[in-house]
RNA sequence: GUCCCUGUAGCAUAAUGGAUAAUGCACUGGCCUCCUAAGCCGGAGACUCUAGGUUCAAUUCCUAGCAGGGAUACCA
């Protein structure tokens, strides 16, 4: 409709040019929008103000003149032309009966958009560090990552979704030391734990169950094991230096075969429960990509090696570095460091490298806004590979801060001080957790109140909108327990004279529209904010009309209306990764 | 110091540069003999942080402040 409306428009101009009322270079990127206000109609342009100046004519009187020459359509029974040179134009009830049989033909299909043309896009998110389960402040990645997949999907973009797995690095010999160190708990040795280990309880679990398969057999005593390994920080030392050395015995000690298995018992169930809890969460992906594969596949080296023939590195101090600062990044960045390990940015190269070949035409990061220093180098480091940096889009999520009623909680994966997701699941439920998340843009900070939550999941705005939701599946189990029937051929639309009705024709309508703009923003709470308006607008049209009704034509069209609107909200969940309910 | 995000009713938020700034919570007065009251109707509550600028039009864009949060490794 809105296209059909802005075709009109565009003929209009043709005419008053050609009338030489405007010079004919005038071009001008005018809007037709939906209107606040029904006083104003149905949609408006802004075309009159745009072009008054170079036509030299008011507003107003310029606007009469475009009136004027509109081709006439079906759809339009008014214009009007109000404030400072608003076109408003009001739409005949035909225009909105369509919707509801666009509605009920397409079903599960109906708000797809064409504007992502089936173009590729990997889209890649949550991406935490497998070194414990995921806490409430990946949920909101997850949720928003997962949203905005299912949004560019219904946008007709061809969306890949994937996880980029960190499972090379120090931190990963930390955790595999950790999980070591409690298993030799278990096998009645009294360790001193590393400050800087990784303190969680799910480590003993991990420890427990590499007990269970390999009993006694990676039993080493503590006293061998801390031969000549520096002091701890609490006993003076550096803890860095400390959980190096420890890492450095282990593997000396373990030999590398049992200690890659010490190592892989780590990852492996830390991965699988992330995939788990994702997967309850609602998030599934098509590729978990690990960051190891680059190494073993060459492509770190290959992309260190393009970049060094183009010029674009140098050595310094023993280390190779990157010249990014000529890229727009603030200074020169590391890529192999002096004692000839990459960085984590050389491997973060290679990755972005690796996507950029798979002949994807957008790539789509989520990353957490403490990430932000990130961009310009990995930017840079696209242009000087010789690839367009404009084909990556980094999305930042701000943090979630998590209180406790007054209390703020310190979230620390290292000291094992987290809330996790899962717990946040199983407190407020799956459907209000990822209300909470999408309700706001990703760039709004979000306190987190682990106690608000809890205590208004019952009048959680989620439930406002699965509740219509249930309301409209239950007058439908009252109409065969009345033994009536439904036939959305036997309705006259026209009945559908109410303001009520009006006031869903028009939100329904908008469906799409806002589907697009959502996509185009890469905002999913627009999404949300449009479910609650529509959620609200049948709730009140519940209340002051009965649907089932005795005179058959009223009747059958009430009921096409809200199986629309039911149709139009399990699609809205859908994109947000929210139920729809049939009972509540 | 530099960089990023945010300042909107008591609180939490929304609004591709458009008309009288929207929604929920909280507050307040009503509505179940009626398709689910997890609902509806009414009321009250805002100089959109400040000062400039661009524009016919600014919550939105630009500049400078002020306030809050975050980032600034040869860590991952």
């Amino acid at each position: 409709m809105k296209q059909h409306i802005y075709q009109l428009f565009t003929q209009a101009l043709v005419a008053i040019k050609n009338k030489n009322i405007v010079t004919m270079e005038a071009t001008v990127d005018y809007r037709v929008e939906r209107t606040k206000d029904a006083q104003y109609g149905d949609f408006a342009c802004n075309i009159a103000m745009l072009l008054a100046k170079s036509a030299r004519m008011a507003p107003r009187k310029l606007a009469e003149q475009i009136v004027t020459h509109l081709p006439p359509s079906e759809f339009i029974t008014k214009i009007e032309i109000a404030g400072p040179g608003f076109i408003n134009l009001f739409l005949s009830p035909q225009a909105y009966h369509t919707v509801i049989k666009d509605i009920l033909a397409k079903n599960d299909t109906y708000g797809i958009s064409q504007i992502g043309a089936g173009k590729s896009v990997i889209i890649e998110f949550v991406s935490a560090n497998p070194t414990g389960p995921l806490h409430v402040g990946h949920g909101r990645g997850a949720a928003y990552g997962s949203a905005l997949a299912n949004l560019l999907t219904v946008a007709s973009f061809n969306v890949f979704r994937e996880y980029y797995v960190n499972d090379a690095g120090r931190q990963m010999d930390i955790l595999a030391v950790s999980v070591w160190l409690r298993y030799l708990e278990l096998c009645g040795e009294t360790i001193p734990f590393p400050a800087n280990g990784y303190q969680g309880d799910y480590i003993w679990d991990i420890a427990a169950s590499l007990h269970r398969e390999h009993k006694d057999t990676l039993y080493y005593p503590t006293a061998q094991i801390y031969e000549q390994i520096p002091p701890d920080s609490d006993a003076g030392g550096d803890k860095e230096k400390h959980i190096d050395a420890l890492i450095q015995q282990a593997k000396k000690l373990l030999g590398e075969v049992a200690y890659r298995h010490v190592f892989r018992e780590g990852i492996d169930s830390i991965l699988n429960d992330i995939n788990q809890d994702l997967q309850q969460f609602g998030v599934e992906y098509d590729q978990w990509f690990r960051e190891s594969t680059l190494t073993t596949s060459q492509t770190v080296q290959t992309a260190i090696e393009q970049l060094t023939q183009a010029g674009h590195t140098y050595r310094q101090e023993g280390a190779l570095w990157f010249r990014s600062s000529q890229f727009g990044d603030e200074k020169d960045r590391v890529l192999i460091r002096e004692n000839g390990q990459f960085t984590y940015f050389a491997s973060d190269i290679a990755y972005h490298f690796n996507k950029l070949k798979r002949g994807s035409a957008h790539l789509i990061n989520i990353w957490g806004a403490d990430h932000h220093g990130y961009i310009e180098r990995v930017k840079a480091s696209i242009t000087a590979l010789g690839e367009n940096a404009e084909r990556l889009t980094i999305l930042l999520v701000q943090f979630a801060t998590l209180y406790r009623g007054q209390e703020r909680l310190q979230m620390s994966t290292r000291s094992g001080q987290f809330v996790t997701l899962r717990e946040l699941r199983e407190e407020v439920g799956c459907d209000a957790a990822r209300f909470f998340y999408t309700q706001r843009k990703s760039e709004q900070h979000l306190d987190f109140d682990l106690e608000l939550a809890k205590s208004q999941s019952i009048d959680n705005p989620v439930y406002y909108i699965q509740y219509a939701h249930a309301r409209i599946a239950s007058v439908f189990r009252q109409l065969s327990d009345r033994q009536l029937q439904w036939d959305v051929k036997q309705a006259d639309l026209t009945r559908l004279d109410t303001s009520h009705e009006y006031n869903l024709l028009v939100t329904l309508a908008r469906y799409s529209e806002t589907i697009e703009n959502a996509a185009h923003a890469y905002a999913p709470h627009q999404i949300t904010n449009y479910l609650q308006t529509l959620a609200q607008d049948f709730h009140t049209y519940y209340n002051a009309h009965t649907f089932l009704v005795e005179e058959e034509a009223l009747r059958h069209a009430r009921l096409s209306l809200i199986a629309a609107v039911q149709q139009v909200l399990r699609n809205g969940l859908k994109i947000l990764g929210i139920s729809a309910p049939e009972v509540m």
